[in-house]
RNA sequence: GGAGGGAUGCCCGAGUGGUUAAAGGGGGCGGACUGUAAAUCCGUUGGCUUCGCCUACGUUGGUUCAAAUCCAACUCCCUCCA
């Protein structure tokens, strides 16, 4: 097997980032003689980065550890069409004001993972897309760069087979989609030396158009760095936390909540996820990974402390742990948990559980709220209930001014009890 | 432009006049078992003011006592021909 000699390369293949790569052996020449710029591609698609991202900005995380040059590439550009690849239809289109809005929150979370204090251009920077695609002209831009690609070769393309065998239209506007990409590719490097492309799996084909067009536009040889598919080992999907997608912003998740879905990951995964979401050394995460039986346990919760303090700091990291020791070993009631305000007056006048299982988002409609009491799955203040009918008031507050409100196991909320100012 | 095929719930996919809120599977959610794991088993999976009512099988009309099912037009997709 390849033995990477350049240390980027094989701390990447040590901790499992590596799906494919491009000229292996050249490119790991190019790691070990000098300083290279990479990218990585985000499209603002949503007001937050989610797990799936991470595994991303860890390998930049790592790119600047070992001395090279990180970019992030938001596409406000390319976020205007929206990627088609693996795709089973077409996303709708964002406005202007929605891209722009959702590419000021995405940025903040990046200075977790990469230091963005360089004074010039020769540090790790993040730049915008829409800066060199809003002002293409369509005529030249078709004469120079869309001369260069195949339709018959693209339409070859896996990331397009779910869109044309499900029978769903791909779009003109989405087909250019990997156009811009390479575009974007060679752009980079005309302007920063970028020299390598980092993406998820799905990214792979998109990737190599960009090193295509580099062919044909002379720029010198461009590299692609894939990484694996984000999947539990039983095959599932990953990022649903217990509400929800597991993003990355504070604001939309809390440090509780991104606590308990790492803690919540399965046995087999613990040594792969310390490896790729933690800097934890090798042999360390060796041990841990050799844990047995309820020890996994232990291994489970420093997993889930490591992520989380790179993400929201390590007080914010512990406070999440003490609060989940609380709650699920000693059972006890603990402030820390999500919590959602209620006027004090609305319990007063005493609120149906239904509706107040709606009101706090553990269920979506009445329905949804009857089942779940009817199947046994709510409890309030720890106590189970099972009449559908019974109504919430001021009996059911404690002495601060909350109560706890849980569906299943797992999901515990607190009802914040305030006076209207 | 011509010919044919298709559109069903979160996804896949049955269903060709009434017993269909729509088989089956997947996924989701609860419960049991456990270790806040996986696997397994059980239940559940449109909404509401829930022994009833309302809304739903691409869209809009029509036939009929009765339509996801029949007819017409339209929209979108696929395949072949030009």
């Amino acid at each position: 097997m390849f033995c990477f000699k350049s240390d980027f390369l094989h701390i990447m293949e040590e901790r499992g980032f590596i799906h494919q790569v491009s000229n292996k052996e050249e490119l790991d020449n190019l790691f070990a003689k000098e300083r290279v710029t990479a990218y990585v591609g985000f499209d603002p698609t949503a007001p937050s980065l989610h797990v799936g991202n991470l595994i991303q900005i860890m390998m930049l995380h790592w790119m600047q550890q070992t001395g090279h040059r990180p970019i992030v590439l938001i596409g406000g550009g390319t976020g205007m069409i929206g990627d088609p690849s693996f795709k089973d239809e077409a996303r709708q289109l964002m406005t202007k004001e929605t891209i722009a809005q959702n590419i000021a929150e995405i940025r903040r979370v990046f200075s977790r993972y990469i230091h963005f204090d360089g004074i010039d251009n020769e540090d790790s920077l993040m730049v915008n897309n829409a800066d060199w695609l809003c002002n293409l002209n369509y005529l030249e831009f078709l004469r120079d760069i869309g001369r260069h690609f195949s339709v018959n070769r693209m339409l070859s393309f896996d990331s397009v087979k779910l869109r044309l065998d499900r029978e769903h239209s791909l779009s003109f506007l989405e087909f250019n989609y990997m156009i811009l990409q390479a575009y974007d590719f060679i752009t980079l490097n005309k302007y920063y030396s970028v020299r390598l492309q980092i993406g998820g799996s799905d990214q792979w084909g998109n990737i190599i158009n960009g090193i295509h067009l580099g062919h044909h536009m002379g720029t010198p040889q461009l590299y692609a760095l894939t990484s694996p598919l984000l999947t539990t080992t039983s095959g599932k999907k990953m990022g649903k936390s217990l509400s929800g997608a597991v993003w990355l912003n504070a604001n939309m998740l809390s440090s509780y909540e991104f606590w308990q879905y790492w803690r919540n990951v399965e046995d087999a995964d613990i040594g792969r996820f310390f490896k790729l979401y933690t800097i934890l050394a090798m042999d360390e995460i060796t041990r841990l990974s050799e844990l047995q039986g309820t020890e996994i346990n232990e291994a489970k919760k420093i997993l889930a402390t490591e992520i989380t303090a790179m993400r929201y700091g390590r007080k914010a990291a512990e406070t999440a742990a003490k609060v989940a020791y609380k709650t699920f070993e000693e059972r006890k009631f603990s402030t820390g948990l999500p919590t959602v305000d209620i006027f004090l007056f609305e319990i007063k006048a005493g609120i149906g559980l239904q509706r107040l299982l709606v009101k706090v988002g553990l269920a979506k409609s009445n329905s949804e709220a009857r089942r779940h009491i009817q199947s046994g799955g709510i409890r309030v203040n720890d106590q189970l209930i099972d009449d559908e009918r019974i109504i919430i008031d001021n009996a059911y507050i404690n002495g601060d001014g909350l109560i706890k409100l849980s569906l299943g196991k797992k999901k515990h909320f607190l009802i914040n009890t305030v006076v209207m100012s």
